[in-house]
DNA sequence: CTTCCTGCAAAGCATTTGCATCCAT
DNA sequence: ATGGATGCAAATGCTTTGCAGGAAG
């Protein structure tokens, strides 16, 4: 459930990227923060209405994960190839973790590859700006099972 | 243009991966072959009838990119988020470099990130089985204009 | 021959957009 | 008040699928 002291969190949040906290997008971004894995804008819609009993319209979903991910609110994954899956995610440079059984998502923060990176772009001429890395794997429950 | 040679090596490369060598498909791949960067199906399929004269449908290409990628023998690329794009890459393990300007792609061979990868994942239980590094970057041309 | 492949057109689906209405400031 | 945000439905565009005819072994 969402607490007023959440709501209030998520608002702030809001605020400081300069981004006008509709009742919409305070729900959204509660219900993300509740998501122990990364979401599609579809069951993350779904989740609301049938869930959290909002009344969302499916493009507004869109347009406000869109508007996040700009504003670097939230992360947008798409290891499973074809849909695109959002997440709210830490500050920091990190990267991710994910179990090829359950699809469990773990950051992996305390990235050091910045040197190695930048190495291996300037042996082809080019300056690295950016990099993202994904680690596939099998959680420790998973290969119990 | 695609020569005698390249189609006889493309064709055996279909067989040794236990893939029919139809007309299409050798036509296919020898035009991925010449591709420097990624496409996607959709530009891969218009260069074939346009400026190849080839007379492949579109679902053909589709299924062919499909199929190829299954055996790896094309790499399937999302850096562009919405859309998918194919290339034909080394066999070997490794990554990519993208020109975040004029998105051309550069392999990095030589990946000495196993151990990292896999220290990292058994920090969180897991057991790392795979792993995708994109760097994000300007090429020396494109920086220099 | 027989099985798999292809082209076409239609269908499927995630995502975007137009527009009248509504809400936050 | 007023500009931005929303909901709905229609549109868009990539990708998949059904099916009759065609090619490969």
């Amino acid at each position: 459930m969402t607490t007023a002291a959440q709501e209030t969190q998520v608002t702030e949040l809001l605020r400081s990227r300069g981004v006008r906290p509709t009742r919409q997008r305070v729900e959204l971004l509660a219900a993300l923060a509740e998501e122990p894995n990364d979401v599609t804008a579809q069951s993350l819609w779904r989740r609301l209405r049938e869930e959290r009993g909002s009344s969302v319209g499916l493009a507004t979903v869109y347009r406000t994960l869109s508007l996040l991910r700009e504003q670097e609110v939230v992360d947008a994954l798409t290891h499973h190839g074809d849909e695109v899956c959002y997440r709210l995610c830490s500050e920091s440079h990190h990267h991710h973790l994910v179990c090829r059984r359950c699809h469990r998502v773990v950051e992996l923060d305390g990235c050091d590859l910045d040197a190695w990176v930048a190495d291996a772009a300037a042996v082809h001429g080019f300056t690295a700006t950016a990099h993202h890395l994904e680690v596939e794997g099998e959680c420790a429950r998973c290969a119990a099972s």
